[in-house]
RNA sequence: GCGGCUAUGGUGUAGAGGCAACACAGGAGCUUGUGGAGCUCUUAUCACGGGUUCGAUUCCCGUUAGCCGCC
C-alpha cells in the first residue's frame, strides 16, 4: 500500500507538493518518473539512475511478460531484486501497447498528433488492428520477436503484476488512437472501465493499484470517465490517451478531468513530458508523469540543456571544451566537454548515449525540483 | 623514357549517346505509458581542353593525374 499526503496546495493553480509513501521509499512529487520498460533505465545501471535524482521508475507489463517472462522476475524475488531498484516502483499495465502495436502502428502515428495528422484515416466502431485483436474480455497479442500468441486482459495484467511486484500497478486499459471517432472512442472507454473493475476484482496483493482515465479528446466522455474511475476504490488514478493537437488543448482536457478526480489521491499522466509540457501540466494538478524523452533523445544525440536542445553530433561541437550545459551539476557535466561527447556519438560509442542519458535524467529532476520548490515559495 | 589501363558527389562503386543511380560518410529536421530502431529532406556544372553529333558525362583526339608492366 501507498500513502499520499498533500504538503502544500498552490493558490495560484491546481498546482500541489506532496510526497507519497511506499514500501520502498518516498517520493516528493511533483516527480518525473524514469521509463525502465525492460527493467532498466536504457545504458544506465540502477544505481546511475538513483544518481540522477531518480525518485520513482516505471517498467512495462506487456514487454517484461513477453521477455523474460513473469516467473522469471518472480523467482529473482520481484523486479526490484531483479533489476536491482530498491527505490519506488511502478508497472504499466501493457494498455498502451494496445495502442502503439495495433492503431498506432498500423497508421504510423503516436498518440500526440502532428499538425493535419488529423486530416487522413479515421477509426470507426468495430475497427480492429491489423496486428492484434481487441475482445471484451482483452486483447489477443502476437509477439513481434517470435510471433507467439499473447493475451492480455485485467486479469492477466494484474496477475503478471503482482507477481512483478512493483509498488504501483496501473489497471489494464485501452490506449484509443487519436484518430478514433466518437462512437469508437465511446466503445472502448466502456470496455476500459469494465476492465477496471475486473482489475480491482482480481487485485490481491498489497499493492497499490491505480485506475486509468480515457475518453480521448471528447470532453463528455472524459468527464464521465474521470467521474467513473474516480469513484472507485483506487490508490490513485492515471490519466492515459490523447490530448488533443495543442498545448493548450493539452492542459484545458486536464481541467475537465481532475475537476472530477478526488483530491486526496495521487494523479499520473501517463507518458508526457516535454520540458516545455512539465509546468503546464503540473499546474493542472499532475503529481507524477513518466516520458521517454529524455532518455529516448539522448540515445539520438540530442541533451536537453538550459540554453535549449543541443544535437551533440553537429559539427559545430566538435571541438568545443565546454560541458553540454555549465550550470547542470551532474557528473558528465562536470567531467566531459562536447567535444568528446560528440566525438563519441559520432564514433558510435556506447559511453556517448550513456553519458547523455545521465545527463538529460539529471537535467529533468532538477528542472522538476525547481518546480517543486517553486510551489513551496508560492510561484507556481 | 616506352607501352597498357583508369579518371563519375567526401569515400567506394553503378550507369547509358537524350532527367546521373546505390551504399556509407556529411548537413538539416522528426521522435511524448521506449527498437540503441526508423523516417523525411539535403549534398555532383560525371578531371581539363578540343572534336563528331540536333544533343557527349557516355564516342574520338590531346593534356594532366594515378596505377601496372618494361628499360
Amino acid at each position: 500500500m501507498i500513502e499520499f499526503k498533500i504538503l502544500k496546495q498552490s493558490k495560484k493553480s491546481r498546482a500541489r507538493v506532496g510526497v507519497i509513501k511506499t514500501p520502498h521509499g518516498e517520493v516528493e512529487t511533483p516527480a518525473y518518473v524514469g521509463v525502465a520498460t525492460l527493467g532498466a533505465v536504457k545504458t544506465l545501471t540502477a544505481e546511475q539512475a538513483e544518481q540522477t535524482g531518480t525518485q520513482l521508475l516505471i517498467a512495462n507489463t506487456f514487454h517484461l511478460h513477453e521477455k523474460p517472462g513473469e516467473k522469471i522476475v518472480k523467482a529473482a524475488g520481484g523486479l526490484h531484486e531483479f533489476m536491482q531498484w530498491h527505490r519506488p516502483l511502478m508497472t504499466d499495465s501493457g494498455g498502451f501497447q494496445v495502442f502503439s502495436l495495433g492503431f498506432g502502428k498500423d497508421f504510423g502515428m503516436g498518440k500526440v498528433l502532428k499538425n493535419n495528422e488529423r486530416a487522413g484515416a479515421e477509426i470507426k466502431s468495430g475497427q480492429q488492428p491489423k496486428l492484434l485483436r481487441i475482445t471484451d474480455d482483452g486483447v489477443h497479442f502476437r509477439s513481434l520477436k517470435d510471433g507467439r500468441k499473447l493475451f492480455l486482459g485485467p486479469k492477466e495484467s494484474i496477475r503478471i503484476q503482482q507477481q512483478l511486484g512493483a509498488d504501483i500497478m496501473l489497471a489494464f486499459d485501452e490506449c484509443p488512437s487519436p484518430i478514433a471517432d466518437y462512437a469508437y472512442t465511446k466503445e472502448s472507454l466502456v470496455r476500459t472501465h469494465r476492465w477496471a473493475k475486473d482489475c480491482l476484482k482480481a487485485h490481491t496483493s498489497k499493492q497499490s493499484l491505480f485506475g486509468i482515465v480515457q475518453g480521448g479528446r471528447f470532453r463528455d466522455l472524459r468527464e464521465e470517465s474521470a467521474s467513473f474511475i474516480g469513484s472507485l476504490p483506487f490508490g490513485g488514478f492515471a490519466i492515459g490517451g490523447e490530448f488533443g493537437d495543442s498545448k493548450k488543448g493539452m492542459a484545458e482536457m486536464l481541467r475537465w478531468v481532475m475537476k472530477k478526480l478526488p483530491d486526496e489521491k495521487p494523479r499520473h499522466l501517463l507518458g508526457i513530458g516535454y520540458l516545455e509540457d512539465i509546468p503546464r501540466i503540473v499546474r493542472e494538478g499532475v503529481d507524477t508523469f513518466d516520458c521517454i524523452v529524455p532518455t529516448h533523445y539522448a540515445r539520438h544525440g540530442v541533451a536537453f540543456t538550459s540554453e535549449g536542445k543541443l544535437h551533440i553530433g553537429q559539427a559545430r561541437f566538435a571541438a568545443d571544451q565546454k560541458p553540454l550545459d555549465k550550470k547542470c551539476a551532474c557528473s558528465t557535466c562536470a567531467l566531459y566537454s562536447r567535444s568528446y561527447l560528440a566525438h563519441l556519438f559520432r564514433a558510435k560509442e556506447i559511453n556517448a548515449l550513456q553519458l547523455l542519458t545521465f545527463h538529460n535524467l539529471f537535467f529533468f529532476q532538477a528542472y522538476v525540483k525547481k518546480i517543486r520548490e517553486d510551489i513551496k515559495k508560492g510561484k507556481l
